[in-house]
DNA sequence: TCATAAGCGAGACGGTACGTCGTGTCTTACG
DNA sequence: CGTAAGACACGACGTACCGTCTCGCTTATGA
């Protein structure tokens, strides 16, 4: 029972009016999450964000320089996107893994977060680098998944890795924007099963 | 602080004002493309399109409801988009034509044009299936292509004409928008040889 | 007001929306003074101007640089302040009503409006000038009235005119500022009868 | 590196090695007060003030609950209004002094300050009091004056003390606020000589 | 040929969001 | 404990833009 000195504990209860400023930047980004998922990023008002996050406008300014950097923060805080490396015995197990996760993901931000990513890149250029970087950083799961598929001999000889990282966020991205459709399974089930997998495997008039 | 203003030449005699509406309307799509290339659709201001087509605001919402239509029918209208049918003699030919002029008509809307499409196909639905439509309109093209192809046996059978639509500009968008990165020939040449062929045409292995 | 309402020839809507700029600046006018009147000036709020004029803070600022202008200009427009010259045959009828009418038009600006007048002589000179020009415009009523009292022989002779100007308004802004207590009749008749009359008539001792 | 040499901590005291809380209020009220005569109350910063007092502001919100107290206070401390009583031998060099002291005090608050006792004593009514008990202050002296010239029969009968009061005061805060013209010796001896002499002694009829 | 009607340039306007700033409260760290 | 430092909520300020509206001018039509 150490009576002592206590005082470095940082109050952890919740009870009071606590007023750290790392927390608040992060109740303040989730506001902004929630709110640009509702309303989509032109109709997203700071005073919203503001008065959600009983924050003050402020306050906002003083952390972010305006509602793009504010967006983009939020999404980079918020955003859902893991880093799993699937793992299922198969190369189409994976396959149907890696990508149903990524379309989710994509599909997950439907329709106005999808803006508020394009404006957000446009308006915040070390954003758009933060989220090409989240594109890369899935690299070494395509190398791991087709790695195994080698060691099974899955794999076609000569093929690249890059040609997941391309087509299958190109497709969805496709599918969502451009077509406006949602991304099911079966349409995940096509990716892998009608492209992915004949540009992969041995050729398939096997 | 305001934008210089500098454009007010008043002319009271002078620029003789003529009095045709259908020029007027294409005069200010005109404008507002133009000026949509240069500052991106968030920058956009109405009154500059007036100013530059030597509008008026009224004028402009006379003939469309708000900045997303005009948007809309700027693009819709002032698009580089053309429907030719290359013929080269070999699929790979056709397909480098049809997908190089696919890639540079989206490069040519570099940067501050995608935004303003997103924004407009997202707060202007009708403009969102006028914009499919376009890609629809893809569908004869490729059709063509594959038909002479398949007369020439460069296909494997059974391939689907869909892949074609969803494959190419997927690729080319995520390559201009996610990565960043302009389409060249060599990027073209990459999707023609190291996706579409391969998918199209019998497996290379044999 | 009771301005001549000619308006009723356009928009023939009747109900429809008006939009003057000349009548709109007076509409503003009115309810900043209205409103410069209930609260004074630290708590008199732009927003709530534009609000009660029904009118806009854009239109608000289009037209006066801030709100220290607008209380100025309303003031100057507003101020009850008539130059009226009374005649009741006495010098110290006509003073008495003179002296009065000042008092009361001093006295209406009771409380929060003596504050928004040292704001606005403060922040606008050339409304200051313009204060200090009512003022003056006092002059003829007092030479038409010392003119009256000498015809009659009621001035003692080689009395200044100036006299009255300064006197005057000193007292009842002292009694009004500096004291806080309202200007009543018998304040009035004490000016008059123990300060002015003294200094102007023939000396009352004998 | 030198270990004990502790002089090197900013130690931002400075001179007062102990934290007394009674120097710190009259420092920062003179920071008040010179801010004041600087800027005027309007332009008056609370974070100025604390700055400059090298205070901080939740010191100056533990001792006056405002802004319009803070300033009441600094200038109840820090006016240069003090109360002598002038004997000079004759009731007009009394006056001269008197009134000349006066003048000097409150054209000494020329510009701003004015604004400022304005809105602080309209926003404090405690402090409005105060004020006025200033002015009420000069009773004694003015009582004094007055005393001796009876004494040497300088004086009118049944003249009132009070007239002393408001007119003075008054002419001077008219001539420095309405008119905006700076108070000199000149303007003094108009006073005395125009208006309180003939008003007090006997009738220059005589 | 002139008058009436309509379209247009110009721009003021109401409304609303933005981004800044100042007050007054509150928390932390220091002495 | 009292203080310096400064983050914070609240809210007003002044700016910018959108979409509506009215004016005055010009042009195209009908008698």
């Amino acid at each position: 029972m150490g009576l002592a000195n206590e005082s470095s504990v940082t109050t952890p209860k919740g009870a009071g009016p606590r007023s750290m400023n790392e927390d608040r930047e992060m109740e303040i980004l989730r506001a902004a999450y929630e709110l640009l998922a509702d309303v989509g990023y032109e109709a997203l008002r700071l005073d919203a964000v503001a008065n959600r996050a009983k924050a003050s406008k402020a306050t906002i300014y003083r952390h972010w320089a305006g509602k793009a950097e504010l967006v983009a923060a939020a999404v980079r805080s918020c955003s859902t996107v893991e880093t799993h490396i699937p793992d299922t015995g198969s190369l189409r197990g994976d396959l149907l893994a890696s990508v149903g996760h990524l379309a989710s993901s994509i599909a997950g931000y439907d329709g106005p977060v999808f803006a508020a990513l394009i404006m957000a890149m446009r308006n915040d250029p070390e954003f758009a680098n933060q989220m090409r970087a989240m594109q890369v950083s899935k690299r070494p799961i395509i190398e791991a998944i087709l790695g195994r598929a080698q060691a099974r001999g899955e794999l076609k000889p000569g093929c690249d890795a890059g040609l997941l990282e391309e087509i299958g966020p190109g497709l969805i991205f496709m599918h969502v924007f451009a077509l406006g459709e949602p991304v099911d399974d079966a349409f995940v089930r096509h990716i892998v099963d009608d492209i992915l997998l004949p540009l992969l495997t041995p050729c398939g008039c096997q």
